[in-house]
DNA sequence: TATAACCTACGGAAGAACCCGTAGATGGAG
DNA sequence: CTCCATCTACGGGTTCTTCCGTAGGTTATA
């Protein structure tokens, strides 16, 4: 419920820990873009962890790093700000954005099509 | 193409002058939830104009300011960088978490699979 | 004309985000 | 044991973001 929000280079962190599941500094370093320094990268994590969005417990002579938020939360909580911030609050004009996209392929699609009918089924 | 990015008090400025079409910074404060000072409201509008999103012209005897930046760009944008860092750039992914928000109606559920058919049209 | 109401420009304070260097601890190689 | 590599803690500098007060101009009104 609770509004989450990460900066770009914390969206970028938390990106590589919700890919990898844990890691320790030098992994997310290595997974970045740009090419930081050690300590920028553990700064980074650092304050992710004052803000409760991940956690690390020893591994080996280093610390791994997990994000204790998951990413669907934080998926749908940036989807929903979207949606209210840019799409005037419609899901249906969101929607039609989306499926704009011209790299999406034929197969994508009708998977989601799958989905889309998978449901409405659930809906009364 | 160009990749556009707002912090959150920014993004709701232009979320209003979406909406509205174009206004000036008395209305822009009217729009907005919590209660800002005028200048504060004015500086937003200002910083938003040095990054090129937002002009403005004389109207009557104050400004009026409107986006520039399209909230098809901004939302085009905004979907892709979400996918990428949270949804592992799968568009699938993404819209498996879109469709299970419970609040959509089946209204709204049959309008999509309405525009995802003819987006299924036009793709060879 | 004087006054109040409104507007913008400007500057700056305070906090958040971002980046990195140094210090100090620890483990492994020689 | 000594040296080097690796890791964390800490602190600080820089920029961005957010917020607002003051100054000064213009318009309406008494």
């Amino acid at each position: 419920m609770t509004d989450i929000y990460f900066p770009p280079r914390e969206l970028e962190v938390m990106s590589i820990l919700w890919r990898l599941g844990s890691a320790t500094v030098a992994e997310v370093r290595e997974a970045l873009d740009e090419s930081l320094a050690y300590t920028s990268v553990l700064s980074a994590l650092q304050t992710l962890e004052e803000k409760g969005f991940v956690r690390h417990e020893p591994h080996g002579r280093a610390y791994k790093y997990h994000a204790v938020v998951g990413a669907e939360r934080a998926g749908s909580s940036a989807l929903a700000r979207i949606k209210d911030a840019i799409f005037h609050g419609s899901a249906e004009r969101m929607f039609a954005q989306f499926v704009s996209d011209r790299k999406l392929s034929r197969e994508e699609l009708e998977r989601m099509r799958g989905l889309l009918a998978d449901r409405l089924e659930e809906e009364p």
